[in-house]
RNA sequence: GCCUGGGUGGUGAAAUGGUAGACACGCGAGACUUAAAAUCUUGUGGCCGUAAGGCCGUGUGGGUUCGAUUCCCACCCCAGGCACCA
């Protein structure tokens, strides 16, 4: 009997999907029903395709095959997010510019995709870092800025002093930097913004998003939407009048004493010539200093002081003592905050510095009213407190009172209804070197000038000094820099900050159907033919990057009526991560498991399928050298089988059982289950070797796991076209029902025994048959009190 | 602290109210072989028993049910996310 090498007919079989057309498809009226899937797209590094790649890859093929032959169009494209810090960061270990790094890379990387044997389209040489794409990045940046969402403002920024660049909040991950993971900084400095906080709650809408639950909460915490007041105050002495944000305005009356934050400009003007000057801004600065260094703790870092000044009675209960206080935050709601006896932070700093409380609410129990009266405790977010002002609330519940209170509010004037959000907007500057130009121009008579549409791109300057210094590296290029401005002529200078990668790869599904276009970034009937992506899979750490940003970009883009789907990806899977011995694989640990060595020994076929094997898609699974041995004998097995002939007597019942089986498991994307269903069958067929049809059945079930090796086998059976050709097999319903059942017989839950009855049995045979039993008929001696029965499952005795 | 998942043999795991451990790795025994590898057959949760069979067993403790890995309550542990948001 032959035997069967993989790897030597993997490349047979991926030169003749290629030379048939398999992964193209018709992009401008697909024939039938269109299925746009995505995966994220990989940056080019040195390290090549790992296992994580071939974890997210394989599976998102076999999907792909899967739909495919459903009926559906497949486009499953395939580019690379090749600006950004990976690819510099490699270039500067190295010593070899990005610009060759990233080329090698790629095409080192496209020679690895292919040897997936996945139906990619790597034709489209969609790559974010040439000038065919980023002129359209660019474009997109213009069209943002011209409706107002992308502009440029001084602020206190993140800034990682190891990559030498500034960071947008996502980028920051428990006070460090997501990439290097060094400590982030503060610093003060004038970049650009994209106004992503006007979307906030257009991003909160997910209506028809078939996305995992955890991610849209995710999402939805990181907007932060909190509905409140805004309360309306002024400060004592000053002609200063602001707002404070309250979310939980039912205990106004309770606020004695208010806080600002020790960075806000107000502090500094409201302090100068003032007694407590000295004082107070020291105590400001100690505080901002604290907050910059390191991660800051509420309780232990608490800090303080009385500034001498007062807002003037907003609760007709009095003037508010003003506090510099640790826990305010300045780019949260006004950055300042009023403050009562029923929140525990303020009631924690007025502990501290002896500043007096006044609780307004109490629970019911009259001993525990008492202590909180006496402010033994902070009574706080308690539905059923018992409000006693003010006067018109007096006996009302906390909860319930809430919408009436606002409304009181409102109506006498102190502050009206408002909504708060977490969201910031997107810092996109980068003072680094691998990135697209931002096309703005500054000219000193005309000021900001956005560069004309006809004169992108702007192209990315070649310098043979990129390492980063703080400052973009574009600088050191002066023909790049000096240019005449595009509205008067006169000599003006370049923009040199380059933009955040993630706003390349906001907007590349967009492209993937488009991808040659050169008059526009995409044509609008391809992208309405093929977006919303129909299922996109990556990895679950983009959750708030660019799951939101991608989300924000196509959002403005629908609004500019340039495409009509509402949002980018219709249903979203995040793959699990691959470890070894239950540990992240990382090449500091050296437990890395490098693709390349499997797959020539094996077969990217018996790889992947592993993979897939090791444990449910979406939850990863554990790598093992000695697991994969599992698969290749499966392999080995099914290939013999396959070459037997065989009547396949009474095997239409196994095959049919596990088309249903697996093909429900495939579906369900639980890939790990359809490979056992196909083991089990292969067991089978070794016993019963199987007849021509049913073979053909079992290989159109196999291919999407194994391509090419149903492929081998279909060809092997005398057919000359593609089995991907085929559609996906449906199982007979005759074959699907058993003439018997085996039943599990319970006596009180336990199992005795089980019996093998007719499908149709009825209750009283089951019963008569169950009590025969010698082993049941001794535990049910004692009389019964109850008798169970399931149909197809169980025959159950109380006694 | 808060929000998500999750905890099952020596290992990866399956079963979402009905015979716990499918499938696979590993391990034991046997066949083939001069031998080994490969392959094939067979066994494999623990304890008692020659066996039939019995008892225990899905993080811990309670509950609902004839019956719970699955549902409910409390707790412990692990992973991921958020974390001064007034």
């Amino acid at each position: 009997m032959a035997e069967l090498s993989l790897p030597q007919i993997e490349a047979k079989w991926q030169a003749r999907w290629k030379e048939a057309g398999l992964y193209k498809a018709n992009l401008d009226a697909p024939e039938k029903p269109k299925y746009y899937n995505v995966t994220m797209f990989p940056y080019p590094s040195g390290d090549k395709l790992h296992i994580g790649h071939w974890y997210n890859y394989a599976p998102v093929d076999t999907w792909g095959r899967l739909m495919r032959m459903k009926g559906f169009e497949v486009f499953q494209p395939m580019g690379f997010d090749s600006f950004g810090l990976p690819a510099e960061n490699y270039a500067i270990k190295t010593g070899v510019h990005p610009a060759e790094t990233t080329r090698k890379n790629i095409d080192k990387m496209k020679e690895q995709i292919g040897a997936i044997g996945g139906m990619f389209d790597l034709d489209l040489n969609l790559e974010t870092s040439s000038p065919e794409y980023y002129k359209w990045s660019q474009w997109v940046f213009l069209q943002l800025y011209k409706k107002g969402l992308a502009y440029r403002k001084e602020a206190p920024v993140n800034w990682c002093p190891s990559c030498q660049t500034v960071l947008a909040n996502e980028q920051v991950q428990d006070g460090h930097c997501e990439r290097c993971k060094s400590e982030v900084i503060h610093k003060n400095l004038t970049q650009w913004f994209f106004k992503i906080t006007d979307y906030s709650e257009k991003l909160l809408d997910y209506e028809g998003l078939e996305w995992p639950e955890k991610t849209i909460l995710m999402q939805k915490n990181w907007i932060g939407r909190s509905e409140g007041v805004n309360f309306k105050c002024k400060l004592k002495w000053f002609d200063h009048e602001f707002e404070v944000f309250d979310s939980v305005p039912q205990t106004f009356k309770a606020q004695t004493f208010s806080v600002i934050a020790a960075d806000h400009p107000l502090l500094a003007k409201i302090m100068k010539d003032h007694p407590l000057e000295k004082e107070v801004m020291a105590c400001a600065d100690r505080i901002s200093k604290k907050r910059m260094a390191k991660r800051f703790e509420v309780d232990e870092d608490m800090d303080g002081i009385f500034t001498g000044h007062y807002i003037e009675n907003p609760y007709g209960t009095g003037d508010l003592p003003l506090w510099v206080a640790s826990f305010v935050l300045m780019d949260y709601g006004s950055g300042i905050v009023n403050c009562s006896a029923h929140d525990e932070r303020d009631f924690a700093f007025a502990k501290k510095y002896g500043i007096p409380l006044h609780p307004v609410m109490f629970p019911e129990d009259p001993v525990e009213a008492e202590k909180v009266k006496n402010l033994e405790y902070c009574y706080h977010h308690a539905d059923e407190g018992v409000l006693m002002e003010p006067e018109e609330f007096k006996g009302r519940r906390w909860g319930e009172a809430r919408k009436d209170i606002i409304a009181h509010i409102e109506k006498t004037g102190m502050g009206k209804r408002v909504i708060n959000y977490r969201l910031r907007d997107w810092l996109i500057s980068r003072q680094r070197y691998w990135g697209a130009p931002i096309p703005i121009v500054y000219c000193d008579k005309c000021g900001e000038v956005p560069v004309p549409e006809s004169d992108l791109p702007v192209v990315h300057p070649h310098v043979e000094d990129y390492v980063p210094k703080g400052t973009s590296p574009l600088a050191g290029a002066p023909d790049f820099v000096n240019v005449k401005c595009p509205k008067c002529g006169e000599a003006a200078k370049r923009e040199v900050d380059t933009m955040d990668t993630f706003v390349c790869s906001s907007w590349y599904f967009l492209r993937y159907p488009d991808a040659q276009n050169s008059k526009e970034a995409w044509s609008k009937k391809r992208a309405d033919t093929w977006l919303p992506v129909d299922m996109y899979i990556g990895g679950p750490e983009h959750a708030c990057m660019h799951l939101l940003y991608a989300r924000f970009i196509h959002k403005v883009m629908h609004d500019a009526g340039l495409v009509d789907a509402k949002e980018p990806f219709k249903r979203l899977v995040h793959q699990g991560m691959v470890t070894k011995d239950g540990a992240k694989m990382s090449k500091s640990k050296g437990n890395v498991v490098s693709p390349d060595e499997f797959v020539a020994k094996y077969g990217s076929d018996v790889f992947r399928m592993y993979l897939m094997f090791m444990g449910p898609f979406t939850e990863g699974g554990d790598w093992n050298d000695r697991g994969i041995t599992g698969v290749a004998r499966f392999v080995d097995r099914f290939y013999r089988a396959m070459q037997t002939e065989g009547s396949g007597e009474g095997m239409d019942k196994v095959v049919h059982q596990t088309v249903a089986r697996a093909g429900q498991a495939m579906e369900k994307m639980n890939f790990n289950i359809a490979v056992a269903a196909m083991m089990e069958l292969t067991n089978a067929m070794l016993q019963t070797p199987l007849n021509k049809g049913q073979k053909e059945l079992v290989l159109r079930l196999l291919a999407p796991l194994a391509p090419h090796l149903a492929e081998e086998v279909w060809e092997m059976l005398g057919h000359k076209e593609s089995v991907f050709n085929e559609s996906w097999p449906k199982a007979n319903p005759e074959f699907l029902v058993n003439d018997t059942v085996t039943y599990a017989v319970q006596v009180n839950g336990k199992l005795r025994a089980t019996v093998e009855l007719a499908a149709q049995a009825t209750k009283e045979d089951a019963l008569a048959a169950a009590r025969a039993e010698a082993n049941v008929a001794k535990y049910i001696e004692s009389g019964v009190k109850k008798e169970i029965f399931v149909p197809g499952k169980i025959i159950g005795f109380v006694v």
